[in-house]
DNA sequence: CCTTGACTTGGAGCGCACTCCAAGTTTGTA
DNA sequence: TACAAACTTGGAGTGCGCTCCAAGTCAAGG
């Protein structure tokens, strides 16, 4: 139903990533709707690059119930400003591309590869880390 | 110069990600600008995912000369396109997280951390890898 | 009931991308 | 010239996130 391996299912929940996911009498783990959606969310965190240990200090944060909900949201600001950093960072690499793109579209074989125009070593220069 | 470790550096040479540094008489490198613009751009590669033995491939296929561009084209194509992928992707979760977000700025401390605002239920379950 | 396949566990193994190390060489400053 | 700092190499080690394995248990169709 999310596309993760059975074996992932069973490393997120050893891992502290999935609270609580109960059995039926023959010990088989039974997901709640809870659970998926839980999972879900996880998936989003762990899409948008966020390591496992901090997804698992969120969840830990859910589990200690209202007394935390201070922390929950600044950890989610804090990464929601994240994601916005890497989908500026991606604009700016798509846009390299692009570029070179355009040169290729333009039959540019330049001997040096890289150097060929002032528009893509500008904006090479540009974006350093 | 570009945030990248001395390690990295002769780690990208040795994997192929960088044509054919100069030495020194000592044996020390000398990095010329094409090879920084090189290494700029084996950066926006890798920085929007690429696997270190695509970036190889690419650069295999500058040193192979003008015969290759369009292969090398190609690479960037797809390459952008998934870029761009990568986009909608965080612009998604980031939607997700900002709904979050929300309800904890309304105080919602729902009994059900996941499920409580059909809103968010309807954004977990849009989107399924 | 019996078989086949899916599940259970703990733990080992893997691929990736670095990152560090040791032993030796080169460089730049006093 | 002496010496510390920075470089060279090959190779080992690390951390992450799975992924696979073995030995055993459970579930469902014939």
């Amino acid at each position: 139903m999310t596309g993760v391996s059975a074996d992932t299912l069973r490393y997120y929940e050893k891992a502290g990533l999935m609270d609580g996911v109960s059995r039926n009498v023959g010990g088989h783990r039974r997901f709640s709707s809870a659970d998926l959606n839980g999972l879900r969310f996880v998936l989003k965190l762990r899409m948008t690059g966020m390591p496992i240990r901090d997804v698992r200090r969120y969840v830990e944060l859910v589990r200690q119930g209202d007394a935390t909900t201070d922390q929950r949201r600044s950890i989610l600001q804090g990464h929601g400003d994240r994601i916005r950093q890497q989908m500026s960072e991606l604009a700016r690499c798509l846009e390299i591309v692009d570029v070179k793109l355009e040169m290729y579209d333009l039959g540019l074989s330049p001997m040096d590869e890289h150097d060929c125009t002032k528009k893509l070593a500008s904006l090479l220069e540009g974006t350093l880390k």
